[in-house]
RNA sequence: GCGCCGCUAGCUCAGUUGGUCAGAGCAGCUGACUCUUAAUCAGCGGGUCCGGGGUUCGAGUCCCUGGCGGCGCACCA
């Protein structure tokens, strides 16, 4: 303890020359050898232009915490490359403008009506302020982002095609259907669909089954790589029956039975379907590194696929793409998270601060899974990451674990909010465990703790008080917690020997004299050397050890109705010495 | 069937371009400690780096091959 984190946490890497173990150590981590990679691919595409690093995420439901690894990726890498003095711009793709596939579990089936709409046109889930589906979404996890530090620009998809930005490359698509059908097929081991789509029960046929109704623009008629959302109906069950690449007119039909011609070179209300979508916009934007799920690593995978579109048809290279694995959960509570159970960034950073959440994601390279503990197994991260802290102020932390840390607690813009007075998390849930969050006798314990060096606010041990509370009333099952007893257990107290009379008598009796931590503490070890005839400073024997816990025990089950509990200074103090005596007098 | 990833001390994992690389944390053991409920401090780490070939002066570190495990693709994104 008695870490300043604000002193160390400062902007060592602005000042490199004055902290070479730091920036030795930062160049030590998976996170400094992509960016090696990216800055040199980057100034062989194009010396001195802004290194574009990317990220694409669907609002199609909650963001949850396996996406943030699509986010956290690149931002680690763009932050690394900021570090080090170049121009790195992040930027997340919204997916904004996909079909809505499916109306989740729990939501009203009213919304099945929008499936097949751009999710910017399906209205949000009721009880919702925003405008729309996706909105709803992206604003959750765009304020997780915001905790986190991570900087980026945001690009709606719905906004860059209905703009018609993309209008080049979308007729560049359309005149090259012919070569892109080629390389698609490379991949297609079954025969390409060949179905127009004629009804809503078909399409609903083919929602049911898995084989989403959004194929990749195959048909009877040929193959189109662009896929109109219906003018009257506004889904995209829609056929491309016909294309003339000289005047750009496009015929469609819908099953809702519209049909009509319109021109490409004026059209925005379509897109490209996706697995020559993403290449596009990989071309478009000059993204030099963007990373995927490792579902994306298959042969005939957008990936793949992507790479070589990208060559062939927009004659631009792939991104550095490395494949990342899945990030899991741990003991998240049954009452759950946003509809859906999945949790989400905005989740995690109930229970803990971002620079611990930024370190699940720093630490572990991406093609490592690993899992965010919602359970008992948090404190022991954050032990684990006190430890770091402590490892790394006194100069004896690896250097990759100080790469992690330097990554956790801030981003070249600067640090992130810490915790003036980083108490052990497990101590803080204890405490507000007692307490149950009453912040007056929280205060009074924590001052009571270490009274030669007081903590003087709750501030000084917030935020992280506060994601302790949150995560013992959100995540800890009621029967772990600790409840003390409302009344006497009447049926104990009267069992009890005379022996066992006396120590609680003894020990009511020194109550008010050792009404502190350390007081409590002798006097709780006390009782039963004086009971013993022993001197309050006598020296432990194995029989005294044997009844000193015998009576902690015993004060437990009298106290909170169990064997064990809160350290029994702490519990002392924070029941209260009246309602002590209440429980403890016979 | 095809593909991606992993397989290093009991557990979780470090080990960039092959040459003190055989490591860390936790657990465990020992000692200290009047402070249980994963308390603190100090000390202690011969594990066939999944097996088998190969390249090399030299391979967890590269190539081939087998095994086990995870995931994905295979008329969708």
């Amino acid at each position: 303890m008695g870490l300043i984190p604000g002193r160390h946490s400062g902007y060592a890497w602005l000042s490199r020359k004055d902290t070479p173990t730091v920036a030795r150590s930062i160049e030590a981590d998976w996170v400094s050898r992509f960016a090696d990679e990216v800055i040199a691919e980057a100034e062989r595409r194009a010396p001195g232009k802004t290194i574009v690093c990317a990220s694409g995420l669907s609002p199609s439901g909650p963001i949850h915490l396996g996406n943030l690894r699509e986010v956290m990726t690149p931002h680690l890498v763009a932050d690394e490359i900021r570090r080090r003095g170049h121009d790195c711009e992040h930027i997340i793709s919204w997916d904004d403008f996909d079909r809505f596939r499916k109306v989740p579990a729990g939501i009203d089936e009213a919304w099945n009506e929008h499936i097949g709409k751009p999710l910017t046109s399906v209205p949000a889930p009721p009880g919702s302020t925003y405008p729309n589906w996706a909105e709803h979404f992206k604003a959750a996890m765009a304020a997780a982002l915001a905790e986190l530090g991570v900087e980026y620009r945001g690009i709606s998809q719905t906004q860059m095609y209905t703009s018609g930005a993309y209008r080049e490359q979308i007729l560049l698509a359309m005149r090259e259907r012919a070569r892109i059908d080629a390389i698609l097929a490379q991949y297609r081991t079954k025969p390409k669909a060949t179905k127009v789509i004629t009804d809503a029960d078909e399409a609903a046929a083919m929602e049911g089954s898995g084989a989403a109704g959004e194929d990749d623009g195959s048909a009877a008629t040929g193959y189109f790589p662009y896929k109109p959302y219906c003018s009257v109906c506004d889904r995209d069950l829609t056929t491309v029956t016909s294309y003339d690449d000289d005047t750009t007119a496009l015929s469609y039909t819908c099953v809702c039975g519209h049909a009509e011609t319109v021109l490409l070179s004026e059209h925005d209300r379509g897109k490209l379907v996706w697995k020559v979508d993403w290449p596009m916009r990989w071309a478009y934007e000059g993204v030099v590194f963007e990373p995927s799920g490792v579902d994306h690593s298959s042969p005939g995978s957008s990936f793949v696929v992507g790479g070589q579109i990208i060559r062939d048809v927009f004659k631009a290279d792939q991104p550095i793409g490395p494949m990342y694995a899945f990030v899991g959960i741990s003991g998240m509570a049954k009452m759950s998270s946003s509809r859906g159970g999945v949790p989400t960034p905005g989740d995690a950073l109930q229970i803990m601060e971002p620079p611990l959440l930024r370190w699940m994601y720093a630490r572990r390279r991406p093609n490592q899974s690993f899992k965010i503990a919602f359970d008992q197994e948090v404190q022991r991260m954050y032990d684990e990451w006190d430890s770091l802290v402590r490892k790394v102020t006194e100069g004896t932390a690896q250097p990759a674990d100080i790469a992690a840390y330097q990554r956790s607690i801030g981003t070249a813009a600067g640090p992130l909010p810490t915790t003036p007075r980083p108490l052990p998390y497990r101590t803080l849930a204890s405490i507000v465990d007692i307490t149950t969050g009453d912040e007056e006798q929280t205060l009074r314990i924590l001052r009571d703790l270490d009274p030669d060096n007081p903590v003087t606010s709750l501030d000084e041990v917030r935020p992280r008080l506060d994601r302790a509370e949150r995560w013992i009333t959100t995540q800890v099952p009621a029967e772990q917690r600790t409840q003390v007893r409302e009344n006497p257990d009447v049926d104990l107290l009267n069992s009890l020997s005379e022996t066992e009379r006396e120590s609680l008598r003894i020990l009511l009796g020194g109550l008010d004299e050792h009404w502190s931590l350390d007081g409590l503490t002798t006097l709780v070890y006390g009782v039963p050397k004086i009971q013993a005839g022993l001197t309050p400073d006598a020296k432990p024997t194995p029989e005294l050890k044997t009844a000193q816990r015998e009576f902690f025990a015993l004060l437990y089950r009298l106290l909170v109705g169990r064997d064990t509990g809160p350290r029994l200074p702490t519990l002392l103090l924070a029941v209260g010495a009246d309602r002590v005596r209440k429980l403890l007098t016979i």
